[in-house]
DNA sequence: TGTACATCAGTGAACGCGCGTTCACTGATGTAC
DNA sequence: TGTACATCAGTGAACGCGCGTTCACTGATGTAC
């Protein structure tokens, strides 16, 4: 192929990272260099010119989920012009949908990501990243008489069952359940 | 080594389970064959001898796991004399305390094997043990106005939450707050 | 502006390693007489 | 009860495979004049 332009491999190098976020949501950092690089389009030999191992990536892919995760939020608060309790309300609504808990690798780093999180050192962007990250959802989700780190847990609680459960009749029941609880005519 | 007792090669076949029931919560089923047997103190030729393939150990590792929260439950409401909802607040507690959250390998499947059950197929007994656990464990939790699907969520979430931020101080700020919102004086 | 050459993003084969699984072998256990 | 032999749980080397990472190579890009 010979050398690429230098817009050209900064643009390959988000598209790895992008990618990597998308991949390793939905199927945990366990996705394989090549497998990824072949999602991207480009053989994974090159992935050693962009980054120095697939740790630092991680961090660079964490880092973006959640980066994605507070645009999300400020979408939403958009939305709703501002009015923090409707947008709270529009938040746990898409947040519990089956459309959510369908499609990880668009949606919440901090239910994809945790297992992973769990598992692996401890050091590092990727944990700092996620404990921010966390930190800074559960912020966005309190009112004035309900903590937001509660209300992230039961979310985050109900995406994690919602989906180990599989398609099991169990799985919607969790998602409406939860939903119900976290409604304002409680 | 030769031969071995039929009652011995049955002990040392529990002994697999049981330590794969561990070793699965606390690393996940990534955990290799080869480990395993050594964790046992065997070597990982003669494990085809006793499981058809690692999947089918990981059928019987996840049923030991929920049968074991089963009689966790049970003793906990011996503990209570029967009293339903004094032993709920003390499961609760124990739940989302620094010792649930720092010993996986001991404590609920659900939390542990959530990332495992929702990547692998969705097929075979462990997803059925693992929906059919979840399912026992909420109705365990109900009371007469809350929802044990909730509860449920929300020690589930927390408890992922608080071992995956690891050991920043907002991993204790979660259990603490969990155990606040699902206590009786709220 | 055009030419000569150095740079370096991406390629694809190769590395050591650990994975799940197989298999010939061992020798104490279980059984038939 | 004692002897002869078949059984089979456990051993350890080997299998093909995919992993993260390295490296010699390619050739268009970037740069110096």
């Amino acid at each position: 192929m010979g050398r690429v332009s230098q817009a050209r491999a900064e643009e390959n190098r988000k598209r790895v990272v992008e990618t990597a976020s998308r991949l390793f949501r939905e199927q945990g950092t366990r996705v394989s260099v090549a497998d990824l690089m072949k999602a991207v389009g480009l053989t994974h030999g090159g992935f050693y010119k962009q980054f120095d191992s697939k740790e630092a990536l991680i961090d660079e892919a964490v880092t973006h989920a959640f980066d994605e995760l507070g645009r999300w939020r400020e979408a939403v608060l958009e939305d709703h012009e501002g009015r923090r309790e409707e947008a709270q309300q529009a938040m746990i609504e898409a947040y519990l949908s089956p459309r959510h808990r369908d499609n990880a690798s668009a949606g919440c780093p901090a239910a994809a990501l945790a297992a992973d999180m769990a598992r692996d050192t401890g050091e590092g962007d990727a944990h700092r990243a996620y404990s921010g990250g966390v930190r800074d959802f559960a912020d966005w989700l309190a009112t004035e008489d309900q903590d937001g780190i509660t209300r992230l847990c039961t979310m985050l609680g109900a995406v994690t069952l919602a989906r180990a459960v599989k398609d099991s009749p169990l799985s919607d029941e969790i998602l409406t359940t939860a939903r119900a609880a976290l409604s304002p005519g409680r």
